[in-house]
DNA sequence: AGAAGGCGGAGGAATTTTCTCCGCTTCTGG
DNA sequence: CCAGAAGCGGAGAAAATTCCTCCGCCTTCT
């Protein structure tokens, strides 16, 4: 493959993952098109249809969900921290796009099962290793984990998605979901963020809302 | 007003509520108006355009969250118990609409900076008592709650929706987010979720994914 | 340097969204 | 119960969006 079109290829799956999981699964390709800053040929000679798009995407970003799974697990002793490593990393490669995509527009073929398998095979292992370490909440399962993931590492909705530009308000939130906004005073990840803050962007009265960044 | 404009109005403030929270605030208004029920004549007479209709939805939703706070803090004299009865009082009332929405659509006047005060003092009374008692984590502030409460109040997207027709999956989260995953065993809130049933949606191999319900 | 292959964008067809108009139904005051 | 006022739903025109192809030019590899 000629390098300006793996080039090509990856600018396309990186912008169908932000668009994905901000407008959802049925985001018009037009849209990945001008985050991914091709032309739209591009995009349709190597992706002939919407599934072909959506099945590279998704079986991509669980290949990398894999392995960020064992490289957790691999480079944390505590199953705990490794547990939270991971969730750190799945929130970094957008996860919920895989799953939101996968729901929606795809035809589950065996591949795909194979691949899929393989994630849930790690990522149970980390959740079972910090259950039976006794670190988690006893009660808590992995739909809950991966929910809460989705749920948290998704971007905000509309113009509160400038708040979190540089990613690491979902740090912040995916660290107190795991400890809990009541807890212990074990000392809080991160600073504490304003209300001010989330309601700069709604402007002064009078004065029209910055809109969306527009792309 | 005449008994059936006003139930008409009620079908559309609610329908507009989910349907901004699911497809976010440029969501066509042809949605509301299929959701509601109602022609889109009703919709268009009685407001004129998105504004209109934004601006009541949130006006009506701010008051809504102002008298959940106060109750909340009436009925419960545990000051935790309290700030955990608003925040599901919040997501019953779909707060995250109100914001995702608030700073799209919006030119703020007058009117709305004083509803959305009301709505700031009650809240901020609940989270300085929990916080004076001791029952919340140091270092969380307002915009933690509100994001945290958006974050997790959203529906969940596309197809993972149907997992939660009944909203209690939101309420479990919630308490875990209060609560923390990794927290002392003092009961799971609800019952543990399997990530069989998150994945059950995506049919089996070979078989077309079932869409998301048709409206 | 030449050839093979990829790239971006113009643009037409199809679909979606917006919003009006009007005949029929429902409500309310008397 | 009735008459008139008010509201309702839907057909459908106009505008906007989205999908996707074709083609001339540019990039990459040998």
């Amino acid at each position: 493959m000629r390098a300006d079109a793996e080039r090509s290829r990856r600018r396309i799956l990186d912008a169908a993952c932000e668009v994905f999981l901000e407008r959802g699964p049925d985001a018009p390709l037009d849209a990945v098109v001008r985050r991914a800053g091709v032309g739209p040929g591009t995009l349709y000679r190597r992706f002939p249809d919407r599934e072909a798009l959506v099945r590279e995407l998704v079986t991509d970003l669980l290949a990398r969900l894999t392995e960020a799974a064992e490289q957790a697990r691999a480079a944390e002793p505590d199953p705990y921290l490794a547990l939270r490593r991971f969730v750190h990393a799945a929130a970094d490669l957008r996860m919920g796009a895989a799953i939101v995509v996968l729901l929606e527009h795809l035809v589950v073929d065996e591949e795909l099962v194979a691949v899929r398998r393989g994630t849930v095979v790690a990522v149970e292992g980390l959740l079972r290793a910090a259950r039976e370490a006794g670190r988690l909440r006893p009660g808590v399962g992995m739909g809950d984990l991966v929910l809460l993931c989705v749920r948290v590492s998704r971007p905000l909705p509309g113009a509160l998605a400038a708040l979190d530009a540089d990613g690491s308000l979902v740090h912040r939130h995916l660290d107190l979901a795991l400890a809990g906004l009541a807890g212990e005073p074990d000392g809080p990840p991160g600073r504490a963020l304003g209300f001010d803050e989330v309601i700069a962007a709604a402007g002064r009265p009078g004065e029209p809302v910055p809109g969306r960044v527009t792309e």
